[in-house]
DNA sequence: AGACTTTAGTTGCCTTGTCAAGTGAGTCGT
DNA sequence: ACGACTCACTTGACAAGGCAACTAAAGTCT
């Protein structure tokens, strides 16, 4: 957070850029520190599992969850032995197509995302929420939509990068 | 970005947690990819090089590298190695501390993130500043700054997380 | 000065992630 | 309807990161 400039950024985009720089390092880590100490968990795999618990059948094509994810196929296929030993989940074949694999939340990794999630929305409103008013609640989503938008999987970004 | 909300946020604050993670996920996933493709060297790697080459005598100490980009000592370590070997950082014991080793960027060290640099930022400013007014950009600066604040190294979260 | 603690870093082992190759199911062209 | 191609994974070998144990220099206490 020096007052250096970075090349090509004027004054205030530097400043921009280190801050959000600095954000994107901390916050992920913060979140995995607190998941993997009281659940054992990544914040990656939280994220994996809570999608899973929300879609109401309790279940995802393993493509549909890397996608969301941003994960490759092999971390996802891992992952997913993990969740299968922990008892978590279960594979099943897709019935509308032979090649895909379901991704099946258990009872068992269900109660795992309910018992994880209260401290882990704890921590993020502790760090993000209580740090800002409403008024920049809202200015947050509309930046970062802008930037997901960007830098996300459909972005202008993402097609040049194959 | 369902309008599924998530327990224990309101509406506006699901939305603007959901929001923040997708960009969280991929925009240093967007500045890996282009870095490792074009420069062989990860966004993490690179904030390193960028970090000596900013300090004016080219160097710092493993354990303040460790602190700014949010390390392991390990990680450091091997990071350093890796370098040592491409001939960008030579190891120097530090005059002052005889514990403490300074990694000293070499002119070839300083030659990689001069080359590395404009794609990095052209990139960083297609993702984020074109798509921002000047008041967001403001914005931005304000919110990632509190955030930082409470997940980063000082933040009451980091003196807990022990 | 000598023992104890703290600090800075390295090394080894294990887990996790990546990349490339392989498999098997669907799709498309003729 | 048969071969070629694509898609959705899985597997295996290797690289990178994390944790714990170790080394060595600095500080601290008496």
């Amino acid at each position: 957070m020096e007052p250096k400039g970075i090349p090509g950024l004027n004054a205030e985009e530097s400043t921009a850029w280190m801050s959000l720089m600095a954000m994107t390092m901390w916050l992920p880590a913060a979140l995995d520190v607190q998941l993997s100490r009281d659940e054992g968990i990544s914040n990656f795999e939280y994220g994996a599992l809570a999608a899973l618990a929300q879609n109401e059948c309790r279940s995802m094509r393993i493509k549909d969850l890397a996608r969301m994810a941003n994960g490759t196929f092999p971390r996802l296929s891992k992952m997913i032995d993990r969740f299968e030993k922990q008892g978590w989940v279960i594979r099943r074949p897709d019935p509308d197509d032979g090649r895909a694999t379901r991704a099946v939340l258990t009872a068992e990794g269900l109660r795992k995302v309910a018992v994880a999630t209260p401290a882990h929305i704890a921590l993020a409103r502790e760090l993000v929420f209580d740090q800002l008013t409403s008024e920049q609640v809202e200015q947050l989503t509309t930046i970062t939509q802008k930037v997901f938008r960007a830098a996300g999987p459909d972005g202008a970004c993402a097609s040049r990068m194959t």
